[in-house]
DNA sequence: CTCAACTTGACATGACTCGTATCAGACTCT
DNA sequence: AGAGTCTGATACGAGTCATGTCAAGTTGAG
């Protein structure tokens, strides 16, 4: 094992400091169906000697983000590569993991190991999963004035989320 | 290049002789918006000598089946094995493929060979094809005594399926 | 200012997938 | 009778994917 002067190596998780970042949070309460196991992201706390961590659902850089999810940073470069994840930057480039986009990435992952799919078949999931969202929205807002019609479809249309053994929100 | 005494090597197309299968048409005359390359099966013919060849839309042994769609037989068999497809028997277990698994196996080879998914990719993107429709058609059921509602969602389903690049009914 | 950790881009590797090929032995159908 | 199909096994080349490695440049905490 040749011990290299890139990730991986760095042993201490980094909370990165206030960059000009929207600190976005949990923005819809939520919990989705917890298909991709819900082992809930204990921020790395622990590890770090006594410099208490502060519990903030924040941003991470890359390789606190491989290590919460315990996947290789290259691995995640790739999936942003391709489009498939979108972390936020740094003012100077650092990539910054969200809450939201470690959440996309075990969906990632849970598509890609569970269900056997290679990446154009996430590619295609995760816009199949975008669009039956969006145009659940689009019926509904079309739907104002009919809340019985309202129902069905959103009873329907969480059975076919379900039916995918896809989380039904984002 | 090995002469096999296996498939590939018969020239002749062979229509197959009425056998205990019901021999099921086109059952519904729609077209779909033929997103798999629509080289719509032209039986065939001009490679038989002189026998007439019957223009029956029917139902194709395993060569002929292969031969329409210029892929491997083994290939088929996969498919089958797999679950994509599920052509019908002879009481003798010979495959019998009708114009409907032609279709299916075409939008298989699109999926795979245009998108880039991998079988479970495939079968993924089938079962999301299939539960859309059901749930299409359920909405509709339910919303019998609206049919305000029934075209709003009509409309917007039918976008939904364009949006995934997949041909609307089956 | 220093220096670990990050960035991009390129290339390599091992495990796996997929379409195809081949073989053997049995059965079907003209 | 014999061409064609069946099942099941095995094999191979090309491609995919996660990971590893290298180089050269930039960022940011102390």
């Amino acid at each position: 094992m040749n011990q290299h002067p890139d990730e991986h190596t760095n042993e201490n998780a980094r909370k990165l400091p206030e960059t000009k970042v929207e600190d976005r949070t949990d923005e819809q309460g939520q919990v989705p169906p917890s298909r991709p196991e819900n082992t809930d992201i204990a921020p790395a706390a622990s590890e770090v000697d006594d410099e208490t961590v502060i519990e903030v659902q924040g941003v991470y850089i890359i390789s606190v983000a491989a290590r919460i999810l315990d996947m290789h940073p290259q691995t995640l470069r790739k999936y942003e590569r391709l489009g498939l994840i979108n972390p936020g930057r740094t003012i100077g480039m650092l990539r910054l993991y969200s809450i939201e986009d470690i959440k996309k990435v075990r969906l990632i992952r849970y598509l890609s190991d569970e269900l056997g799919l290679n990446l154009a078949g996430v590619e295609f999931a995760l816009a199949a999963f975008d669009n039956m969202s969006a145009i659940k929205q689009r019926i509904n807002g079309r739907l104002e004035g009919i809340p019985a019609a309202q129902q069905v479809v959103q009873e329907e249309m969480d059975l076919l989320f379900q039916s995918l053994n896809l989380p039904n929100d984002r």
